[in-house]
DNA sequence: CGGAATGTTGAAGCCCTTCAAATCCTGTGG
DNA sequence: CCACAGGATTTGAAGGGCTTCAACATTCCG
C-alpha cells in the first residue's frame, strides 16, 4: 500500500548547495524558477515555492498513501517533517481520554509536524483524505540545509508563521461565530485553499463526516448537519444529487457576506 | 513613559559571534551558562535559554514599557520581533469590525510577532500588563545570525513550535470544555507559566478585566464572573480581601481534577 | 438484499447570553 | 480626608442557541 523511493542528497548539500535534482513533474505542476534569484522576479504562490525548494536542496523520502491511509501515527518519536506533494490530509489530535479532534486540513505545499519540534513526539494522527504523495524530510538534515541556504530557511519560517496566523484566525472564528457562520467560514476557508492551488471549486467534495467537521469546529454533528441544511435553505450552498457530501457554492460573495453580517450586524454598519 | 537604550552590535555579529554583553540582571534572574556547550550540560528552562542566546549573539534594542504601555501597535510594517526580558504582556487582535480579542498572554523568555513574518504586518496590539523590559530584534539581522549560529536557529524553531503546540491546546479547550472548566484551565495554564519561571503562584493577580478574559476564552464577561464565583463556591479558588482580581488556589491537584472530570465524566472511568 | 455507517430532523432541556440592576473598587478633585 | 463619578464586578431573570436523546432516512458495501 505504501511505495517508497528514497532520494539521497545529503552529501551534495554538505559540500555546497547541491545540484538541482531531476524534476519529478506531477500532473500540471507548472514551471518553476531556475535559480533562487528568479524566485523574487516571478512571485509565484508560496506553496509551490516550498515544494520547489525541497526538491532542489533537500534529501527527502517519497511516499504514496492511499485514501484513509496513515501518513503519520501519534506517539512515535519525532524525526521527520512532512510536506504534501499531491492530495489532501487531515491531522487528528488525540486527547488524554481518547477523544479525537480534527485540528487541521492540509493541501499540497503544506508542512506537517511543526508543532512536534518542541515536544519531540508526534501528537497527532495524520490520515490521507485522498491518494497522496507525501515527502518526508529528516529534521536534522532540514536544520543543516536551512542554515546553509537562506531561501530554505526563510521559506520554513514563512510556513510556520502562516500556520500560527491561521490558527489565530480559527481561534477568532471559534470564539465569536455562531454555528451557522462557523460552518460557512469553514467552507469559505476550504474553498480559498483549493483555489489558491488551482483546484476546482465549482463543486466541493467534503472528505469528512459531519462528526469530524463537528470536532473541527467545536460543535456536535447534529448542529453541523442543521447548519448545512440552513445554509442550503438560504441558497448559500446547493447540494448535488450524488449525496450530502457534495455541494456547490452559487455565490462566494453571498456566503462571505453571510459570515460578515454575523460578526457585526448590518444595522450597525449604517451608523458609521 | 518609554525609555530607550539602543544596543548596537551588528558589527560584532558579522565579524564573529561577538563578546558576551554586560549582564543586565533583573531581580532574581539566576545564573546563566557561560558557553554554548554548558547549555547541554545544564538543562535549564528554554525560556532562559532564549534570553541568553539573544544576549550573547544578537543585536537588540532594549525598552522599558510601563503598565498599560504599548509594546507594539497593529498596522505597522513588520521589521522586528520582540522577546520579553521582564514583565508580562498581552497581545490583542483586532477584527475587521474593530472588535478586540485577547489572543495571547506572555511572560519572560517568550517571543512576540512570529505570526507577522508571513503577513509582513503587525496584526495585533501588544500591551504591557506590568512594568516590562522588552528586547526588540530586527528580523533581517535575526535571520542572518540564525543561519550562522545553529543554537540560535534551533531555539527559534523550538519557540515557534511551542506556540503552535500551545495554540492547538487552546483550540482543544475552546472546542470541548464548558465555561467553568475553561476558566479553570485558564487559571491552571497561567499558573504553570508562572511557576516555570519561578514566579510566585501562591497568590495569583489577574491583570485582565473579566471582559478581556471573556474574549480570550470565547465567552461573555458575565459568564467569566459566574464561573469564578462557581469555582470559589467549590473551594477550588479563594479570593483575597484585596479584591476580585486576587485569589489563591488551595489545591492545584483539585483544580486540574475538576477540568479532567469535565472532559470525561468519572462514571465512564469506572468502565475501563 | 440487508446491515452498518452516515446523515437528517424533531422535541426537550440545559448552558450560555442578553438585559438589567445593584455593589464594589479606584482614582480624582474639593 | 472624604465625596463622588465612572468603571469593573456580581448577581438575577428571561430568552435563545446548542446539545442531547431519539427516530427515521439515506448511502455504502459486503
Amino acid at each position: 500500500m505504501i511505495e517508497l523511493a528514497v532520494m539521497t542528497g545529503a552529501g551534495a548539500v554538505k559540500s555546497g548547495y547541491g545540484v538541482p535534482k531531476r524534476m519529478h513533474n506531477g500532473s500540471g505542476c507548472g514551471p518553476r524558477p531556475d535559480s533562487p534569484a528568479a524566485m523574487h522576479l516571478r512571485p509565484e504562490p508560496r506553496w509551490r515555492e516550498s515544494l520547489g525548494l525541497v526538491e532542489r536542496y533537500l534529501p527527502f523520502e517519497r511516499r504514496l498513501v492511499h485514501t484513509d491511509g496513515v501518513v503519520q501515527i501519534a506517539g512515535v518519536a519525532f524525526t521527520s517533517l512532512h510536506i504534501i506533494k499531491v492530495g489532501a490530509v487531515k491531522t487528528v489530535a488525540l486527547s488524554a481520554s481518547g477523544r479525537e479532534q480534527v485540528v487541521g486540513l492540509h493541501l499540497p505545499g503544506e508542512w506537517i509536524g511543526f508543532e512536534c519540534i518542541a515536544t519531540g513526539l508526534h501528537g497527532c494522527n495524520v490520515y490521507a483524505m485522498d491518494t497522496c504523495e507525501i515527502w518526508s524530510l529528516r529534521y536534522d538534515a532540514l536544520i543543516r540545509v536551512a542554515a546553509a541556504v537562506p531561501v530554505v530557511q526563510q521559506a520554513l519560517w514563512h510556513a510556520m508563521s502562516c500556520q500560527l496566523a491561521r490558527d489565530r484566525e480559527w481561534r477568532f472564528s471559534l470564539c465569536t461565530l455562531p454555528a451557522d457562520a462557523r460552518v460557512a467560514e469553514f467552507v469559505l476557508t476550504w474553498m480559498a485553499s483549493l483555489s489558491a492551488r488551482d483546484l476546482r471549486t465549482d463543486q466541493i467534495t467534503l472528505r469528512l463526516t459531519r462528526a469530524e467537521i463537528g470536532t473541527y469546529l467545536g460543535m456536535t454533528l447534529e448542529t453541523v448537519s442543521r447548519s448545512f441544511s440552513h445554509l442550503e435553505r438560504c441558497g448559500l450552498i446547493r447540494f448535488e444529487d450524488k449525496g450530502r457530501r457534495y455541494f456547490a457554492v452559487p455565490s462566494l460573495a453571498a456566503l462571505s457576506e453571510f459570515v460578515r453580517n454575523t460578526v457585526d450586524p448590518p444595522e450597525r454598519k449604517t451608523l458609521q
